[in-house]
Order: C-alpha cells, then structure tokens, then sequence
DNA sequence: GCGGCCATGTAAGTGGTTACATGATTGA
DNA sequence: TCAATCATGTAACCACTTACATGGCCGC
C-alpha cells in the first residue's frame, strides 16, 4: 500500500515516464522503499484507473511511445491525507533475530559466518544511506534539486531537514546492526574459549 | 519461509499440537516471528507431507482429538541446515523512514503525531523485549525451562546468553527508534519556531 | 446449562518476488 | 551491425492478512 505514495511522492515534483520512476526509484525513495519494474508500471496503471495519475503517451523516435504520467488534483489530495492517516506498523517478523536466538545450536564457525555475514549485509546499506546523507549536504541528489527547483525558499530548509532527519535514522539503525553483530562476535569468542566443550559437533546430537 | 524453522526450533525442545505451539508461539519466538493461527495449522500440515515433522492424533474426551506434532530426523538436520545457510535479507522497505522522508508536506501537528505513534510503537515493543529480558535473567519463561531441562548443563550459558544476545539487539533497536523520532520532534519544534511559515496551511498548496 | 477455552481449520485477497518476454532506439 | 539502454509489461508463485467457520470439552 506504501507503494503507490512512494510514486505519488516522486511524480508531485513533476511527470515522469514509468521508466524514469523506475530509475529514480532506485536513486530516492528506493533507499527506502525498493520496488522492482514489475511491480511499478502495474501500479501505475492500477493508480491511473483510480484517477490518482493520468499517463500520456508520448512518440519516441518513429514508433515507439513512452507513457508519461503526472499527478491529478485526486492524487495530490490522497498524498497528503496518506501522511495523516497513523501508520500501519506491521507485526514483527525478523529473521536475523530468529536465527540469533538459535546461535548456540550452530557451529561457533556458522555462528561467526552469520555474524559476519549480517555486519556485512549493513555495512552496505550504511554506505548507501551515508553516501546519500552526503548528497543532501551538498544538495547533488538529482531528484532532490528537482524537488527543490519546484520548492519556495523558505520552504527549503524544511525539505531537506526531513530528508536528512529520514536518512540519519537509517544510518543510526545500520550502526545499530552492526554493533550488535561485533557483540555477538566477541560473545561467540568469549563462549568458545571458557571451558565449555562448544563445537564438539553439537550438530551430530541425534 | 522462516515460519517452518520457527516451528521446528519450538517443536525441537518436545512435542507439541497446533494449538500449544500457537501459544508458546506468541510468548516465545513470536517475539521475533509473529504468526496468525491461520497460518500455523497449515504449514503444519505441509510440514508433515514434506516429512520434517510428524502428527499423532490423541484422543481428547470423548469425541475430540488433537494433534501432537513431533520432529523427525530429517526436520533436525533441516534445521541445523538452515542455520547455515545464509541468511536471505528482504529488500529495504521501511514505511516509518518513507513518511518521516515527506513529513515537509504535513503540518507540524500532523507530523508530530506521527512521531508520537512511532514512540508508542516501539515503546510498546520496547516493554514487550525488555519483559523477555527479565524472564531470561530470572529463567523464568517456560518455554525456555523446557528447553533447558532438555539441554546438558554445560550447554545452558551458552543457549541462555544467545538468548540474551538477541532480545538485547531488540531492546537495543527500540531504542534506537525512540531516540530517533524524540529528535524528529524537537526538529519541529525547531522548524516551527524559526521564523518559517510552516503550518500556514501547506496542504492547500494547489 | 453455559461461557470460555481447546482445537483446527478454510477462503478470499494483497503485496511482493522471480523469471520471462518483447521490441524499438541510439550511439559506437 | 551490434550492444546498451529505453520502454513496458505478463505469469506463476509465495507469504502473509483478515475474516469467517465449526464444534467439542471443562469447570462453575
């Protein structure tokens, strides 16, 4: 359902094509929100078909078309009523978590590796997030400036507050990740070395 | 496809009917898999014709039955499999961060209150883990006794601090949330106060 | 005898994933 | 002429959600 607000959000800066939605995705929102093609361009026409968006065709060298679509007064009013409404927290389910909370049924060698694995997986997000904290520094995110073009100027501050305030959240919770990981590290270290007869094929246990 | 393992983890400790595991579910590894009933019972039943567990039909009263589940050989090694095999990540896909990312649009009011509702969220969450934190300390969650009971004394710190480990990443993300949206509300506090003209009816920008 | 718990589901729908499919255009 | 990229999807599948359905058992 956050989908088609995710697009709404992308196309009140100005009309684009299911395609430049798609690369911009990746680029913005996606950074939070990751839609694959095949689900945006339904979506799309799903949110036309509801009046949200209405799509242009426009030609394309000699036969080809390309369908632009921008936003109708409907979308806009749904945009703003959707950041009223309360959010719709979904129920936990986290398998990093899960599979923590069963560490001691593993080798200390998978343990370290899923360990590893995890700090890995949030290192890159965090870079992500962290390179994108950069690009709102220096205003040189091309959706951002587009936004902003199309932004009053005291307005502005505002804009790239939230964006900032957005991304450090992200960046607080991939630290958080991480040092949780390095933690359980050096408590698999810590459980390997005192004594206890750890890795003494606990899998075989029939 | 992290359901089955949760199940597999519950029913590892001793057998258990549908029922009993919908329960335990929700005071045990249902702190970190949520999962309906409705979707327990069958993935029971596809466990059982995949031969990870196997169902035994107890009379119960006069009439009644109910079915106690147990695993197999094979539902053991599946298990400790998985824990080696590594860990499938799910795209980002963040509705709190997709919000906060367009709070500008809203009014200071509106914004607020979703950053209240965040802190109700995970402060709720936040008693849930934190409570679970307790009853590890105190051993008293019974199906942590039970597994426990099962386990070779040497074995016991190690599944208990793994335990530990993982609710304490839990608390430590809740935290990290609270924190978070406590500095959203002193931003608008912030942007409200100096001097910009938010709140002057942004929403009615046409 | 009745209310609350025990016990086990089905059905319809949503949102998302993965893989596949097709063809036009543009620049080297 | 060939590869990269523009452009737009479909189909099958899976996990999960929400709502509904049914009936026996047990203690008061």
């Amino acid at each position: 359902m956050s989908l088609r607000y995710a697009l709404l959000a992308l196309l009140r800066v100005g009309p684009l094509s299911g395609y430049d939605l798609q690369k911009q995705f990746s680029l913005s929102v996606g950074h939070v929100w990751h839609a694959p093609d095949s689900q945006i361009y339904p979506e799309l026409r799903k949110m036309e078909t509801e009046g949200l968006i209405e799509g242009e065709e426009q030609p394309r060298g000699q036969r080809a078309t390309r369908r632009v679509y921008h936003v109708t007064e409907t979308g806009d009013l749904a945009f703003l009523e959707w950041l009223q409404t309360p959010l719709a927290y979904a129920r936990v389910r986290d398998p990093a978590h899960l599979r923590a909370a069963y560490l001691e049924a593993a080798t200390p060698k998978v343990a370290r590796a899923f360990l590893q694995a995890h700090i890995g997986q949030w290192e890159g997000e965090l870079a992500q997030w962290e390179g994108e904290l950069v690009r709102i520094a220096v205003v040189d995110n091309p959706m951002l400036v587009r936004r902003l073009a199309g932004t009053r100027p005291g307005d502005r501050d505002r804009t790239i507050a939230f964006k900032r305030f957005t991304y450090e959240g992200l960046v607080d919770r991939a630290r958080g990740e991480i040092a949780w990981a390095r933690r359980g590290l050096e408590l698999v270290d810590g459980l390997e070395g005192s004594g206890g007869a750890w890795a003494a094929l606990p899998a075989a246990r029939a």
